[in-house]
This record gives C-alpha cells, sequence and structure tokens, in this order.
RNA sequence: GGGCUGGUAGAUCAGGGGAAGAUCGCUACCUUGGCAUGGUAGAGGCCUCGGGUUCAAUUCCCGAUCAGUCCA
C-alpha cells in the first residue's frame, strides 16, 4: 500500500509525525515526539491495568450511549442493530463486524444506504479465538462493534480520511485520553473481496479502534497487489469503522481482563456458584490476573505450547511455580470463558438461531456444548438456562431478549438433556472398549479415541478420563483435532454448472418479464432476439423461469405454423433464456421472427397454488410452532410442495393438524395476494429479515409478496387470492437435519388427489379385512396380537410333534459302526421342524440323526449326539455332501449342520450318501 | 453440502449366513412376622422397513426410515 494514502492533513495540522516503530518496524502517527513504538502489541504491553486511560468509568450501556450520541450529534443517523445471525447473506453465517450488515449489496452501490452517514453499535460473533476466550483477557465470542459509516460516490462524498479520523481523536479527547498517549498506526486492510489504507488507533498498549478506508475491490484486471490478490479502485468508497465498545469499557476501567469489566455481576455470581473467592480486592491476586492479561496480550493462547510459555512468564515474573499458577488460572479463565460463551449463546438463540448438526445451528451447539462441559468442570449445577437468563437481565438494552425467554430455556433444556445422553451413552462405549483393552493389557488406540469424537461427539478428554478410572491409559497427542481433520478426505470441487452460451447472453438486454403484471395471463407475442441451438430468446416472456423453489413453465412457442415445445426455461443474469426438446434449425426460427407463446396452463397453475400455499403454510407453522421457525428451503412439484423450517423438536401430529387447519382457515378467509415492487431498504426497515425466508434476492428494489399474514421477498407466480389455491392436505413431515423439520404437503387438485390416494389405501386395507375403514385400528390390533399368539402355538405344536416322532423314529435306526443312525424322509416338513426332531433324537449321544424334508426346496438336516461326536461324527460334513447331491449348499457346527438344494428328485440318493459320508468318518478314526 | 456410527426383550447392550442371548426391570413361587436380600420358575422379540444374493438372511449387498455425531 502506498504511503502517500497516509499523509493526512489532520496529522500535519494536529501536530502528529510519522515514525517508524523500532519493533516491528511498521509506520505510524503520534504526538509523542519521545515515543519510538507503534503503540500495538507486542511492542508495547498494556498500561492501562490499574490505569484507566478515561477520565470516568463506564459500563457497556453507558459506552454505547455515549459513542452513539457522540456521533448523532456530529451529523450521523443512529440504526437499530442488526441481528447476530446474517440472513441477508449467504456467503457467511454470522454477523462478524458491523459492515456485514450493508454487504454485499450497499457495499457494491447497488442498493442505497439506509442513512448516510450513519452510526450503530452492531453485535458480532467470532469464534476463530474459541480457545482463547476466558486464557487471554481480551478475547470474546461475542462483542459489539461501534461504528460509523460514510458511503462516498464519485461525485457525491460525504466524508473520507481527514474527517474520520478527526472524529475519532475527538472522540478520545472527549473521553479524556490523554493525546500523547493515542497512536495511529498504518495497516492495509483486505478482506471479503475489498481493500483499502487502514488506519489502528492504540490507546495504552490496546487497539480500541480501526478505521478502514475501503476503496478497492479485487479484480484479475486490477494494477494493486496486495497480500498475494489484484485490486482495482471502486467508484464508491466507504468509511468503515469498528470501536470495540467492550474494550472501551476495559479501558474506562482498567480492571485486570476484559471480562471484569464487561459483565462483573455474572462473573462474581457464578465464581461464588463454583465456591471461588473472586477478590479484586486483593492486590496479589489481581496482579497475577492482571500480569496474565499483559503478558497474554503479546501472544496466542489458543495454542497449548503457547498457554504453558505465557504460565511460566508469569508465574517467574511474579515469583510462584507454574503448578500454583495454573491452579488458580484455570478455575478462573473457566468461570470467564462460561461467562462469555453463554452471553453469545444468549445471542444467538434470542436471534433465531436453533442449534442443530449443520449450519449456523452447529455452531450454537459448538459453543453451547463448550459451556457445559466447563460448568461440569467448575461443579456449577445450575441449568444453563438460569446463566442466560443472568444475561438477559442484564441487558436491558435488549428487550427482545426476555420476550424469547421461553422459548430459550425450552431449547436449552433440550439440548442440555441431549448432550448429557450423549455423554452417558459414550461413557458406556468407553467402559467397553476400556475393558476389552485393559485385557489385553493394552492402551487404548488413537483410532478408537478419534472414532468415539468423530462418529459418536465423545471428547477425548472425556474418553481419557472415563478410561483412567479403569486403570486403562489412552493414546492422546497434542495434535489430536488436526488428525481428525486429516482423516476426513478432501472434500471433491463440486463442478458448477456453467451455461455454455454465457458469453452470448451477456450481450442480450434483459428480458421483460410479463408474468408480474399480468400473473393470469398465458398467451403472448414476442420478437425473437436470439437462438443457440435449442435455445431461444425473445424479448418479454410469460414463461416462468425456474426460481425460489418454484420450477419452470412448459409450453409452446409457435411461429408460423411450427409449434415447438418449451421443456425449460432458465435465467441468466436476468436474460430468460427457453429451451426446446429438439435443436431449431434456421428455417423454422429466426432472429427478429414474430412468435406466439403459450403457457401450460395446468403446470403453472399447480405451480402457483403450492407457492402461495407454501407462505400460508409457513405463516400456519410459526402461528403453531412458534417465532422462531424460519424456513430454509422450499420446493414445489406439480402435485406436492416441501417447505423446511427451523425447530428444535419433532413436529407431533397433533401440531401439523393444528397447522391444516390454520392453513385451510387462511384459504378459507379469501384475501386478496398482493405483490408490491419496493426500495429494499424501506421494505427491509417496514418488515424486517422476516423478508427474506426464501433467500435474498439482488438488486436494489425487491418484490414484496403479502400471503394473509404472511410477507416475503417473492419472485414466484402466485394465485392472486388464498380461496384459489383451494384445500391444503399436510402429507408427512420429515427431520432433514437437526432442527430442521420438512413439512410435505398438496395444495389445490393435487390435494385432492392425494387425499383420494390416502383414501384408496384405507379402502383397500378394510376391504382386504372385510372390515368398515373405522374399524380398522382395532381390527389390525386384535389381528396382529392374533398372529403373535399364533406364532407361539406353532411353534409349540412343532415342539410337540417333533417330541411325538421320535419315539417312533428310534426303534428304526440302523446301526452303523456300533453308532444308531436315522436316516429317514420327512414330507412337508420346513428346515426348523426338522432342527426340532434332529435335536431330540441327538438326546441319546450314540444317535447320528440325518433328516431330509421335500417340497419347493430340499431341506436337509443333520445332528450328532455327545457319544457320536466323540466317535468322530461330524454333522457339517455330512450336510455338506449331501447337499451337494441336490444342487445345493449347506454346513453348520459337528453336532448340528443345516443345508438344502433344488433337486428334489434327489433326496434319497443324498440321504444314502449322508449315511455313507457317516460311515467314512467313523472308519477314519 | 460432505463424512462417520448405530437400530436385536420394557431399559442397557452382546452376537453374527446354519436352534435368538446377557444384565437390569417385570410376574409367580420359595426363604421372612414384614421388608431389604437371596433362591427357583416364567412371561416378554415382524432382530426398524422394502428389495436383492443364497438351499438358508436378524447376520452379506442396495434402498428407505429413524436416531446419534464430526466437519465446511
Amino acid at each position: 500500500m502506498l504511503e502517500d494514502e497516509y499523509q493526512l492533513d489532520f496529522f500535519y495540522e494536529n501536530g502528529f509525525i510519522r515514525k517508524q516503530c523500532s519493533k516491528c518496524g511498521k509506520f505510524f502517527w503520534t504526538r509523542d515526539l519521545d515515543r519510538n513504538t507503534c503503540g500495538d502489541a507486542p511492542c508495547d504491553p498494556y498500561s492501562f491495568i490499574g490505569n484507566p486511560v478515561f477520565k470516568k468509568k463506564f459500563d457497556l450501556a453507558e459506552m454505547r450511549e455515549y459513542y452513539l450520541s457522540f456521533f448523532e450529534e456530529r451529523g450521523h443517523t443512529r440504526l437499530e442493530r442488526y441481528p447476530v445471525v446474517a440472513r441477508w447473506r449467504d456467503d457467511i453465517y454470522l454477523t462478524i463486524a458491523s459492515i456485514a450488515d450493508f454487504q454485499p449489496f450497499v457495499t457494491s452501490g447497488q442498493v442505497r444506504p439506509p442513512a448516510n452517514p450513519l452510526t450503530i453499535s452492531q453485535p458480532c460473533i467470532r469464534l476463530s479465538d474459541l480457545d482463547a476466550v476466558g486464557r487471554s483477557g481480551r478475547h470474546l465470542t461475542t462483542f459489539e462493534m461501534m461504528a460509523h459509516h460514510a458511503f462516498n460516490k464519485k461525485d457525491e462524498e460525504v466524508y473520507w480520511k481527514d474527517h474520520t479520523l478527526e472524529l475519532c481523536d475527538e472522540l478520545f479527547n472527549s473521553l479524556g485520553v490523554d493525546p500523547l498517549a493515542v497512536t495511529y498506526k498504518e495497516e492495509p486492510w483486505a478482506g471479503g473481496g475489498n481493500a483499502g489504507p487502514c488506519v489502528e488507533a492504540l490507546v495504552g498498549g490496546l487497539e480500541v479502534a480501526t478505521l478502514v478506508f475501503m476503496d478497492l475491490e479485487q479484480s484479475k484486471e486490477g494494477n494493486i497487489e496486495i497480500k498475494g490478490d489484484k485490486y482495482q479502485k471502486m467508484d464508491n468508497y466507504i468509511v468503515d469503522t469498528g470501536y470495540g465498545l467492550e474494550r472501551f469499557v476495559w479501558a474506562s476501567q482498567g480492571s485486570p481482563t476484559i471480562y471484569d469489566a464487561v459483565f462483573p455481576n455474572i462473573v462474581n455470581e457464578l465464581m461464588e456458584l463454583a465456591g471461588l473467592e473472586h477478590e479484586l480486592d486483593n492486590t496479589e491476586y489481581s496482579n497475577i490476573l492482571a500480569q496474565n492479561a499483559r503478558l497474554a496480550g503479546l501472544m496466542d493462547v489458543s495454542e497449548k505450547a503457547n498457554l504453558f510459555e505465557l504460565r511460566k512468564q508469569v508465574a517467574s515474573s511474579i515469583g510462584i511455580t507454574v503448578d500454583k499458577l495454573s491452579a488458580i488460572m484455570e478455575p478462573v479463565e473457566n468461570i470467564y470463558a462460561i461467562t462469555d460463551h453463554s452471553r453469545c449463546l444468549t445471542f444467538m438463540l434470542a436471534d433465531g438461531i436453533i442449534p442443530s448438526n449443520v449450519k449456523a445451528g452447529y455452531l450454537a451447539r459448538l459453543v453451547l456444548r463448550r459451556t457445559l462441559r466447563m460448568m461440569n468442570e467448575m461443579e456449577i449445577r445450575i441449568p444453563l438456562s438460569e446463566i442466560v437468563e443472568m444475561h438477559i437481565n442484564n441487558l436491558p438494552e435488549y428487550p427482545e431478549f426476555s420476550e424469547k425467554l421461553d422459548v430459550i430455556q425450552d431449547i436449552l433444556e433440550h439440548e442440555e438433556k441431549k448432550f448429557s445422553e450423549t455423554l452417558d451413552r459414550g461413557r458406556r462405549m468407553i467402559q467397553k472398549s476400556a475393558k476389552h483393552y485393559k485385557s489385553a493389557g493394552e492402551k487404548i488406540p488413537l483410532d478408537t479415541v478419534i472414532e468415539m469424537y468423530d462418529s459418536h461427539g465423545i471428547p477425548p478428554e472425556i474418553s481419557k478420563e472415563v478410561a483412567s478410572e479403569m486403570g486403562v491409559e489412552t493414546e492422546l497427542p497434542d495434535n489430536f483435532y488436526s488428525l481428525v481433520a486429516e482423516g476426513h478426505s478432501k472434500a471433491e470441487a463440486k463442478e458448477e454448472k456453467v451455461f455454455p452460451y454465457a458469453a452470448k447472453v451477456e450481450k442480450l438486454p434483459e428480458t421483460k418479464r410479463l408474468f408480474y403484471d399480468e400473473p393470469t395471463r398465458l398467451e403472448f407475442e414476442a420478437v425473437v432476439l436470439d437462438i443457440f441451438d435449442n435455445h431461444l430468446v425473445l424479448d418479454s416472456t410469460l414463461f416462468y423461469p425456474e426460481g425460489g423453489g418454484q420450477p419452470a413453465d412448459h409450453g409452446t412457442i409457435t411461429v408460423y405454423d411450427n409449434v415447438l415445445n418449451v421443456i425449460d426455461v432458465q435465467v441468466v443474469d436476468g436474460v430468460v433464456v427457453h429451451t426446446f426438446d429438439g435443436v431449431v434449425d434456421e428455417l423454422q426460427l429466426r432472429k427478429g421472427d414474430m412468435v406466439v407463446g403459450k403457457v401450460n396452463e395446468d403446470r403453472r397453475m399447480a405451480h402457483a397454488c403450492h407457492h402461495t400455499a407454501t407462505h400460508i403454510v409457513n405463516d400456519a407453522a410459526r402461528k403453531v410452532l412458534g417465532d422462531h421457525v424460519w424456513q430454509t428451503g422450499a420446493q414445489k412439484t406439480v402435485d406436492r410442495a416441501r417447505l423446511d423450517i427451523s425447530h428444535y423438536k419433532r413436529i407431533t401430529q397433533d401440531e401439523l393438524n393444528q397447522m391444516e387447519l390454520i392453513a385451510n382457515q387462511t384459504v378459507m378467509d379469501n384475501q386478496r395476494v398482493t405483490a408490491e415492487w419496493m426500495d429494499r431498504i424501506d421494505a427491509e426497515k417496514k418488515y424486517g429479515f422476516k423478508l427474506y425466508q426464501g433467500g435474498v434476492p439482488p438488486g436494489n428494489r425487491i418484490r414484496v409478496l403479502k400471503v394473509a399474514d404472511d410477507v416475503e421477498a417473492c419472485g414466484g407466480t402466485h394465485c392472486t387470492s388464498t380461496g384459489l389455491v383451494g384445500p391444503i392436505k399436510m402429507l408427512k413431515t420429515e427431520r432433514i437435519q437437526d432442527g430442521v423439520e420438512r413439512i410435505e404437503y398438496a395444495a389445490g387438485l393435487a390435494a385432492v388427489r392425494a387425499t383420494q390416494e390416502m383414501e384408496s389405501y384405507l379402502d383397500k386395507s378394510a376391504e382386504a379385512l372385510r372390515v368398515l375403514p373405522e374399524h380398522l385400528p382395532s381390527t389390525i390390533e386384535r389381528f396382529f396380537g392374533e398372529w403373535k399368539e399364533f406364532k407361539k402355538e406353532n411353534e409349540r405344536l412343532k415342539d410337540e410333534l417333533a417330541h411325538a416322532r421320535v419315539a417312533g423314529m428310534v426303534n428304526d435306526a440302523r446301526d452303523v459302526e456300533g453308532l444308531r443312525v436315522i436316516a429317514s424322509l420327512i414330507p412337508n416338513a420346513d428346515a426348523d421342524e426338522l432342527v426340532k426332531i434332529a435335536g431330540e433324537l441327538t438326546q441319546n449321544g450314540d444317535v447320528v440323526a440325518i433328516l431330509a424334508s421335500d417340497g419347493e426346496s430340499v431341506k436337509i438336516v443333520a445332528a450328532a449326539g455327545d457319544d457320536a461326536l466323540k466317535a468322530g461324527a461330524n454333522a457339517g460334513s455330512i450336510v455338506r455332501e449331501m447337499s451337494k447331491v441336490v444342487g445345493g449348499g449347506g454346513g453348520g457346527r459337528p453336532n448340528m449342520a443345516r443345508g438344502g438344494g433344488t433337486d428334489s428328485q434327489k433326496v434319497d440318493d443324498s440321504l444314502e450318501c449322508g449315511v455313507s459320508v457317516l460311515r467314512d468318518q467313523l472308519k477314519a478314526v
């Protein structure tokens, strides 16, 4: 980045000089002529601990309010915070910075900003430094990024670098910061496809603000290179600042850690619950924490080796042993982390994240389970929801939290139960495996521990703990988690479908879409703009291209007397491309031809019904299940539709019935369905992000569709009133992921057909049982009970029969080498009967039973009594040889074997073969 | 979106191509004045469902479904 970027009038006019840091070599601006270091860690250690840098102490609410009104007074519009789930983005799950609120459409210039300039305090969640939270004294998973933003255009500048620096400096002055203690470090910034010069504001060794001047965008043709990527100047350029609310509060208080500044009451309460003393008045104790935070500020403590290094340094600087220090620090660090994590969960759950095994929900579960583990370790035996409730009470600035308390409690309770079940299950598995390795005198191998974690969610520490309780060691290297990752096969790069005519389409104008203005018209005339193979582009069309979970329209396009079938319609960069079922030659269709298009009415109507029904069902789901319900996907076809929603439990049949009633009530209310093109920002203000249930459409203006109480941004075709949807029939629910339920239903004629189909199942079943459909449940129950009884009865009878037969058969035995051998055909017996008979026969130790039965296939059973076994008889090989004779196979144990074949003509041969095999066996001994 | 694991008695789980098992719980009886306990006997299984391979599938293969779990 060019040095010129930082040569600001502001610096020169306010007595700053540019210096190069003697430690890191970076350039910075300061008023202090004697300063040689940049002011950032690790070049400068924290100097504010025990020595606050502001003239007054602030808590979170006070600081936030001070900041926002400061900028409000200086011409900025105050904005309400955005959710911590970035629902308006499809590239990130969580809001990670204030500027994320305005990406991608405002920053790209496509959409005008909600206010300009503006100020906001945006709660953000970053889980990248999870391991450092609690240990470093400064890391948080959740923080508020206070910011002022100005969106400039080439000919329309609000303000740029000088004024930004001026505002920042003025803010510090108003807070009573010593002007000599402030440094502004030059630090080029890049991220998320944008880049620009940036200035970090440092006070007392702490980075409290980052002032980014975003004026570059990534581009292959760019002439500026940063970190290996090429960038070029943008027409619009943005002031993107970030002031860490929590860091301001910390700096104002000078407490040993950020946690003691931000939520001291909750830290104290948890300390008490864990039976710990947390006396920050005690100089020795608070010194340890302060020293730890100071030194931790200089390194990355998420790695185990670094943490150990930190412990060593802190211990030696204070003069105690590492062990003693660890014994003091570890519990405190856990309490800090629990406090932080539970605040993170408060934001996540209140903003509607449902814990799950995928996506943002997985992140919530990750944090949740970490917290539960640490609570368990600290023996804090209260429900997690109570800690979350403390946060909610502690954050009255967020009244929306207490409204959600009930649902949050329910979710947490549910999750806690699940986790403890997982752990119980895991303990049993490890105990079993430990037993196995104990008897073998081995350690539990790494593979097993990895599988425990990867497939069963058992943290390696717990595996180790449980195993050691049983006196078995565990193989557990430090790089455990990277070994887990290694085991995962490399993700195969999915091939993106590239539209082969993209280059040609690019040159064509956007197609006029007539179906929005005239939703009921199905015939139109249009002019051919281009044709490639079997694809056609017109100047305007009534054909709906696939999108928003609604499949493409089908139909015909007629030119002169030629009728062409449209089998697919897609939109590529605003250009609608119609696809025919075959290649079209020039004789049939040429550029400039006038054509008549006709949309298949049945298909379109079925789609429209299902699309409108989807909005109705979504609304019904929210009414029945709660406000946490969000659409996560939807798909419509001609005969049914499905809607995926976030919900933390399975939907019960009862709930589904209620939803069905509400949905049909909405239909019968027969309200008009309205669509209105609105300014994006106005729509967001009016309806909130609930608009984006079905995804985020691009552009400055969005189509806001109202179906009864449901309002969404939607580009699909719909019925003009809810009554036209017709009946809505719920078909089934499915849990496609943890925390995501899929509801399937049919609407209109499809619903009638689906109902008829269901009825036909009932009718056929009832007919088969010769009862009325309403008697089916009781009849089936009776039948099933009887069937079980008959089965048992049958079993008993076979036993008896076998017993009865045996008496006679023993008398018929022939003598083979001194053993009694019974070789006989028992007609119509199944394999089980033969086994029972053979079993009975061989109660006599000197008996060998060789039995066969014929039927559709030949069954063979041989068994040998104890004495016969000793004499060398082997039923297994007898059956094997016999089975070959009848064209099959068989086997078993020496005392009992079974087999069979297909050739029933040779049953007698087979029996003879069995006897002779036995004879050979006995002779061989 | 990708990967892994599992579904067997009321519960927890073994087993594994050739006669469905253990432990706890349940019922009855014995021991006791009664209970805990200890005996003895017994009930309780579409081995998740649908296909396929096989003489034979609870077991192997494919699919569905339910559940658990890791990662992006």
